[in-house]
DNA sequence: GCATTCCTGTACACTCCATATACAATCTCT
DNA sequence: AGAGATTGTATATGGAGTGTACAGGAATGC
């Protein structure tokens, strides 16, 4: 088993070795172990909750509900053994792909349903969602109904989703965020799960979806002046059409244009060449960047 | 269950904490929850009393009116004057555009909810979003924001729709229906209507979406063997592509087969030809056949 | 051995929130 | 039009919440 000192612990998670003796002092939230002499020793579950602590922080959460928060999962025997977490993301997973398989709306709601009760969101979605979503997306050819799998289940999620969406406060104020698919990308949920985290960030989101011609957004941008606009690119692949789409949004909106997905991924290049931000594949780290260049911009006026 | 500091709630609703509290003090309209230590805690319910008073101030009503109204409507379940009603469509109509044409999704929410908790669903389908999505859809190409202003609608909506669709319990037994866009159809609105209500009335809905290819049917039918398969279309063409894929699939399968929309409106006789049953251009009217249909094959067996 | 890291405890600064009262602008009603 | 109610906001004062700074001392590690 692994221990931090506390400044390691600091490093680990951004949190000052001064805050996080306060946190221990005023609300008891990691009591580390001590060595001998007294230093603490943070154990990795530690760490982890202090992570925990973070992201409910990052969404409105102060510290002292958010600890608040956590006892009340802590009671509700929600929380996590380590052990016992790497041993059940895999039956989740086969859970999940087994109601796919046969089509079976029921059995994949409870699969959906369960680890949602016991996890964290964000977890659930990185440990089981997303990972069954690539199978799923990967087998698309090699089997016959490869691609009605995929439209059932992400069918699915996007209603579970588009639920959450809803769930979110709507803000009246706060910076706006265009989010909208490339032209012809037809994935939308990476899409989706970034507009949900910039909601929970309090961003309005103002979310187009997919087959929205790129010419389109200029109208909509020059009416609601977002700090951004967001697109998504996984299946669509870089040619001169897409260029010169791009080419002419950018200059046409008065908002940094961000593009994310694979298509970030591989044409990093050709992008920034024509005023586009990549900001990488994954949906969580995208928005995050796209987050902090916004912010920036901002500091820098 | 969660919470909010005033702070929090000025922000979410656009009302000033000093103004809440007056609120408070002199209409106890919302009395929040305090910490052992004074501070207010607003529970969500109590933000949505607050934009039901926003909106209720937005159409004219003084704050203390709007606080008379809502105990009223409290006092007897949200019940209206019964000839309000009429003259109130037409309201709402105008509110949801105004919305839409503002990009603005608060207001698109308030506009939404509040038909909502005065009518019945199926009543607020047919005389409010219906017929705004159809005026959205007739200006696309008017208007130069027009095909945003319709993705933005639509996508709004789908969450919505896909919201009441997961709390439509999913039923383990009761017959399947298959729902799918035929190719190239991204109109998806009306087809998870039909689903709506198809699940309503005690049918396992599967829903596959849009952009599935006819030929991938026949591996999801012969493992679910649904009572029925209903394919939607209204803004796809008759052509011989379609001609054909419908041929093939008929007889691949082992459920009759229907199409609804604009499409079954305008071909019934082709469709007819190549055994496929036309349902009209309704969702609502095209799922009731189906049903109906379906019942009379079960009997006649 | 000496720089670094950590310990405890107290204090401070800055923000958010609470109550109470006052005030000015607007509405309402006679 | 003018009296009175309505209503948003301003001010004053104190407490709560929270990050950080500082002092004096001990442990750690190369």
């Amino acid at each position: 088993m692994e221990y931090f000192p506390i400044g390691r612990v600091a490093e680990l998670t951004g949190i000052s070795p001064v805050t996080l003796r306060a946190w221990e002092r005023r609300y008891g939230l990691p009591v580390p172990h001590r060595t001998a002499s007294g230093h603490r020793l943070f154990s990795m579950a530690e760490v982890e909750q202090l992570r925990r602590v973070l992201t409910l922080m990052e969404s409105g959460y102060s510290i002292s509900r958010a600890v608040e928060r956590i006892r009340a999962e802590e009671e509700h025997g929600g929380r996590f053994d380590e052990d016992e977490q790497e041993y059940k993301w895999p039956t989740y997973r086969q859970r999940l792909l087994e109601a796919v398989d046969n089509f079976d709306t029921t059995a994949l709601d409870s699969a959906y349903n369960e680890p949602l009760t016991l996890f964290p969101v964000d977890l659930v979605i990185d440990e089981v969602l997303l990972p069954v979503l690539e199978q799923i997306g990967s087998e698309w050819e090699q089997r016959d109904d490869g691609i009605a799998r995929e439209h059932f289940f992400s069918n699915y999620l996007r209603n579970k989703i588009g639920t959450r969406f809803n769930h979110e406060v709507q803000r009246r104020h706060g910076p706006a965020l265009i989010l909208a698919c490339l032209p012809g990308e037809s994935h939308e949920l990476g899409l989706m799960l970034a507009g949900l985290v910039a909601a929970a960030r309090g961003y309005r989101v103002l979310y187009l979806g997919s087959n929205l011609p790129l010419s389109k957004l200029q109208p909509v941008a020059t009416r609601t002046t977002p700090a951004g606009i967001a697109l998504s690119g996984t299946t669509v692949e870089w040619d001169a059409k897409l260029e010169k789409d791009l080419r002419d949004l950018v200059p046409s909106v008065p908002s940094p244009v961000y593009v994310g997905g694979d298509l970030a991924e591989n044409y990093p290049g050709p992008l920034r060449a024509v005023g586009v931000f990549p900001v990488g594949r994954d949906f969580r780290e995208g928005i995050e960047r796209i987050i902090k260049d916004i912010r920036q911009r901002r500091t820098a006026e």
